[in-house]
DNA sequence: CTGAAAACAATACTACACGT
DNA sequence: ACGTGTAGTATTGTTTTCAG
């Protein structure tokens, strides 16, 4: 049961513009940052990225199994790394605050005891910095499958479609979010007009936006993702769009869905088109 | 076992000075 | 300009304590 605890995150803008950014500069840009709190933070996003939701003590234990007396002294610093911490009356931020990691649900196996995933921003900022392997990265899709369920709830039936392109998610968590006007050279398929309605339709939840609707935004990405092709084959359909149709032949749920979305930027641009044309401007 | 906090030790980081 | 040393500060680590 996902349900965030009183966190609060933004769309894939405040992702690229705010989120990215300042965990670059806490956390680090890159897995082979020599600081020792980059090094921390990076291994306990590693193991909540690859194990899922977790206990304090869980993380601990799943990083040093049976050694019950570091677990013990460990499972405090996973803490300290998670909530922060106050010392003579200065308080420094731990990850939850930036929104990388979210509460999630209660662990009642002795006494009631928070437990801890990675928000969609975590995952994004572990696929970004974290030098994941695709072994890796598939054990996260299974652990995280109800946080993303359009991807991760897809994962394998996508893999035997359209291959290692499952994998092109780390394009996003670079923060390239292809909305770019260059893209308009393909003319024969409006990507940039889909992936800038991507950002219209969530233009108002730049500093806030509820982790399904977040989801949401990312799987369309994902999927007019698909729709890029490097180089432009003389064939009839686009193999962009075939690659498309071939994920929908057998899935009608994220056909509807995907074609949701197409009609109502469909809508949104004749609108705004028809707005233009009788302004009475020109 | 969880969770919060205090106290102090250890270390990492910063800016600056110095010599080359 | 460049690397190196270093003092002082800031942050992190460790241990302990206490209450559920």
């Amino acid at each position: 049961m996902p349900q965030d605890q009183g966190t609060r995150y933004g769309n894939l803008l405040s992702y690229k513009y705010y989120i990215r950014p300042t965990a670059h500069r806490l956390y680090g840009s890159s897995y082979t940052s020599k600081i020792k709190h980059h090094e921390n933070v990076q291994k306990l996003l590693q193991i909540l990225f690859i194990n899922g939701t977790c206990t304090t003590w869980d993380m601990a234990k799943i990083r040093f199994h049976n050694d019950i007396s570091t677990i013990r002294t460990k499972e405090k610093e996973f803490r300290r790394l998670l909530i922060g911490r106050t010392d003579r009356g200065k308080h420094s931020a731990g990850i939850l605050e930036l929104g990388l990691v979210v509460k999630d649900g209660k662990s009642y196996k002795k006494t009631p005891s928070d437990q801890y995933r990675l928000s969609l921003h975590g995952i994004l900022f572990c696929l970004d910095v974290l030098n994941l392997s695709n072994t890796d990265i598939d054990k996260m899709a299974i652990q995280y499958s109800a946080v993303l369920p359009k991807i991760f709830g897809k994962w394998e039936y996508l893999k035997s479609i359209i291959g290692d392109d499952v994998y092109k998610l780390q394009i996003l968590s670079k923060g390239l979010l292809l909305d770019n006007p260059n893209l308009i050279q393909d003319s024969k398929i409006p990507l940039y007009e889909l992936m800038s309605f991507i950002h219209i339709k969530y233009r108002r939840n730049f500093e806030s936006i509820s982790e399904d609707d977040l989801a949401n935004q990312i799987s369309y990405w994902f999927y007019t993702y698909l729709l890029y092709t490097r180089k432009q084959k003389k064939t009839k359909i686009h193999p962009g769009v075939q690659k498309l149709h071939r994920v929908f032949e057998r899935d009608e749920e994220i056909q509807k869905w995907f074609l949701e979305f197409f009609n109502e930027a469909q809508k949104y641009y004749s609108q705004r088109a028809n707005a233009l044309s009788s302004s009475g401007i020109a």
